[in-house]
DNA sequence: AAATATTTTTAGGTTAACCTAAAAATATTT
DNA sequence: AAATATTTTTAGGTTAACCTAAAAATATTT
């Protein structure tokens, strides 16, 4: 049975939805990370579920299957693969890739990603700082938390960005900020939780709550 | 005004007829190439017409316009390029890349085919030979012929095929031919006009009519 | 518990891209 | 030139993936 590719972008969607509130996917939160009405979303529901990629109840939710979850996984891995591809091959930023991967994880074919996987020199992380699950499906975690939770005093490593929005990735690169970049949390005003943050030992900057809490780091 | 995968198909087979035939494409051309009915494709046409993509003329064939022509060469730039990927990157052989670059063919975004040129080195010959037209959508012309036309004594260098199909790929990567390989006609046999090759200066091979045909080389 | 608000589904549409069968136009043969 | 054959278009359908508006189910508030 062939997967087209807006099954596969609702697969995805649901599969990060999951991952993330860890209860039964609702149909407006499909609606809401699609961008369609919530109608459309009942529609496809029925589709993925007649195809066994969802278990669907009516009003109470849905979760994917165990084939359903493979699906996903195999599309997240292409499209941080491809992210990969176009960054360290191609000399994309790391705010140029989301749409090109969007599509390029779509494309079908016996042995591209695997191909694709060795060529990168098996990645484990795209340009976002988010794992890669390897060939059989299996993901690395990391031991990473909000750098919004540091105490003065702390050193981290970025590890990822919650936020993958371009303007995001952009004010990050205009304050220094990057993957593997090493930061001292220096101070929190008490007032709005922002927080003084000394980058690579050399600019200290004043980072709001909202940043610190969609950036990722390793505590060191 | 988008353009959708479809559109793109068609745009790329009537250009192709065109170039092959040189005169008004007929709609049961077009269909023989994209494996649709007839019926389709008067669908398609006005469509197309109505994005001012061809110039139409019922039962009279069809053009591409400038801009339609564009399309085209763009999205054969973009189908080559990604084949030269496959092959030189990824290290697919020449008959497994053409479903895949298909596919790539449609991906859609700023820079991206320029970026990929670059980074394969401004490649001029897809993986079959075929010319690989420039940014600007200026096409290399060579001077080739078909194997069948070289006279006995006369040698040449293999510059490309006229079948892509992948049995005819595989039947030469078993006879031992292949792009650049260098060959000498010693014999035809007037019966069936097939021709004995000397391949590389060591093994003698027998070739149909059929092969030969399939065959461009550039005299040498 | 009833009333009200929210969420989800159903009903009924649209568009692109396909289809078959019949009709119409064009080309070829006699 | 008429008859016949071939090609193309038109008419009328289907399916996936969307939509809005209304109805139904579920959740929350009073
Ligand atoms: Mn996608
Ligand atoms: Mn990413
Ligand atoms: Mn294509
Ligand atoms: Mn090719």
């Amino acid at each position: 049975m062939t997967i087209t590719t807006a099954e596969e972008n609702y697969l995805k969607a649901i599969f990060k939805i999951a991952e993330k509130e860890g209860k039964a996917v609702l149909t407006n939160s499909i609606a809401g990370a699609m961008n369609t009405a919530a109608a459309s979303v009942t529609d496809m529901l029925k589709r993925l579920s007649d195809k066994q990629l969802i278990k669907y109840e009516k009003y109470r939710g849905v979760a994917l299957t165990e084939e359903g979850s493979r699906v996903a996984t195999v599309l997240i891995r292409k499209h941080r693969l491809w992210e990969v591809f176009l960054v360290d091959k191609l000399g994309f930023a790391w705010d140029e890739v989301h749409d090109l991967a969007e599509q390029l994880e779509h494309v079908q074919g016996e042995s591209l990603v695997d191909r694709l996987d060795t060529f990168l020199g098996h990645p484990r992380f795209d340009p976002h700082g988010d794992p890669i699950p390897d060939a059989e499906g299996r993901w690395v975690y990391r031991q990473q938390v909000r750098l919004s939770v540091l105490q003065p005093g702390q050193r981290g490593v970025v590890t990822g960005v919650d936020d993958h929005a371009a303007p995001f990735l952009q004010y990050l690169d205009q304050i220094g900020l990057g993957l593997g970049v090493e930061l001292l949390l220096t101070a929190r005003t008490a007032y709005d939780q922002s927080v003084q943050v000394l980058i690579g030992g050399r600019a200290e900057v004043t980072l709001s709550d909202k940043v610190a809490q969609n950036l990722f780091v390793k505590v060191s």
